[in-house]
DNA sequence: ATCCATAACATTGTATACAAAGTACAAAGA
DNA sequence: TCTTTGTACTTTGTATACAATGTTATGGAT
């Protein structure tokens, strides 16, 4: 229970910014868990800082809605619900198919290729057993495609969409049965925009993410379901 | 220079949320211009509290992206250039024409009873000579399209992203022979959402944007020849 | 007169101190 | 036994103090 956090000390970042990095990376992983309190001095001490850097970071952890505050209680992991994840993934499929079609008008050619081989490299990673690596080869090829639209806003967007996600996404991506489909995914995604056919890549994204939201809700009505037993062995 | 901002003191909010929405109401109606620095010490000394809830309150600007921090100098008021008011938008569009085909689905008898009254007025408003309420019933109507999404999410980026553009907003607000047309396309949307027709809704909100953005950027470029003329004046 | 160096000052970054509010627990009375 | 009240404790909200750094101004040397 008392594992240390992860710091991610940039040296010379200000300690509001790698409390806030350290928490969001703690949260996202699941390190900090939904309904989670958390106490300001109890963080300070742990990550050897006052309270003044913390609460900073909440602030922000808080606009990015990973905590909730709670009056005079102070701050909170938020929960998600199916409804809040649904409601994240409704509006990640429309900008991801967005992200899709500018891209098909704006990619450079060596992007193009460099899209080329973070399939590929995904691929790799999926024969590989360090799930962390997926996780990045997968984040990496999408990256690629967001900074091809040349649009800052929509890609702070998505990526703040995205990382709501991976909160689930670890366990997502353990689905080993998956990986098949996610690879053929990305070829067609690929295909579709170095072929610059628009139709084709905003489609392509969208069922993209519609199979990562069955897969994903599916998750979370087995985690719901596991919970009520649990309720029902201790009456 | 000196006037004092319009404080929004809601009692029992606590007073870095005092200052958040002070501060930004500020930053958007332009009463703290693009580049103005934003001291601690001073702000705290001009709303009459320390320097912690104006940092905290920062700390939330920065990541709406309405100041941008500059290491060891502090915050400042962001610039909006052309290019970020396209990217903007371009999210904007696309999310927008989300929100009219959510809303063809989801909204309720009653809300497009809300709808049809608030098309009315707007209109009304437009014949009055308060800006302020034109600006009003213009944010109350799309509110409401807003709200009948039953998408939260949703709802917090399209009003950030609508606030990005309130900046420019009372410039463009001003201009009166853009009322008629802005009062057909409410009636358009109006009808195609009552119809609940999907195409033409998303068809219709997408044109809404497009009519606003080249009325900003015309706005933009007036300004920036303007600034340019100046300087060859000092000269 | 100009350029460099040093000192004073201004401002942010961080820590700590103090105030207020909420919570939990225990004791006393019905 | 249950409720109520009071007290101690925990935690947040706010203010202030201290440290570090960057900037500006002043003075001297060339």
């Amino acid at each position: 229970m008392n594992e240390e956090f992860e710091i991610h000390m940039n040296e010379f970042l200000p300690l509001r910014d790698v409390v806030f990095n350290t928490l969001r990376q703690a949260i996202l992983t699941g390190e900090l868990k939904p309904g989670e309190r958390l106490m300001e001095i109890h963080l300070a001490n742990k990550l050897g800082v006052s309270r003044t850097p913390i609460r900073e970071a909440i602030r922000k952890l808080e606009l990015e809605s990973l905590v909730v505050m709670i009056p005079r209680k102070g701050a909170e992991v938020a929960q998600i619900t199916e409804k809040s994840l649904r409601d994240v993934l409704e509006v990640r499929r429309t900008l991801d198919a967005l992200c899709a079609e500018l891209s098909c008008d704006r990619i450079s050619e060596a992007e193009i290729a460099n899209l080329k081989q973070a399939c590929l490299d995904f691929e790799a990673a999926t024969q590989g057993k360090d799930k962390k690596q997926i996780a990045k080869a997968d984040v990496a090829l999408h990256n690629i495609i967001l900074e091809s639209t040349g649009n800052q806003r929509l890609e702070q967007l998505v990526n703040n969409l995205a990382e709501q996600m991976y909160r689930y996404r670890f366990e997502y991506i353990k689905d080993v049965s998956q990986y098949a489909q996610l690879i053929q995914e990305h070829r067609v995604i690929y295909e579709a925009i170095s072929g610059r056919d628009k139709e084709k890549a905003a489609q392509a994204a969208r069922t993209h993410i519609d199979n990562q939201e069955s897969c994903v809700i599916a998750l979370i009505q087995q985690e719901n379901a596991k919970i009520k037993t649990n309720k029902k062995n201790k009456k």
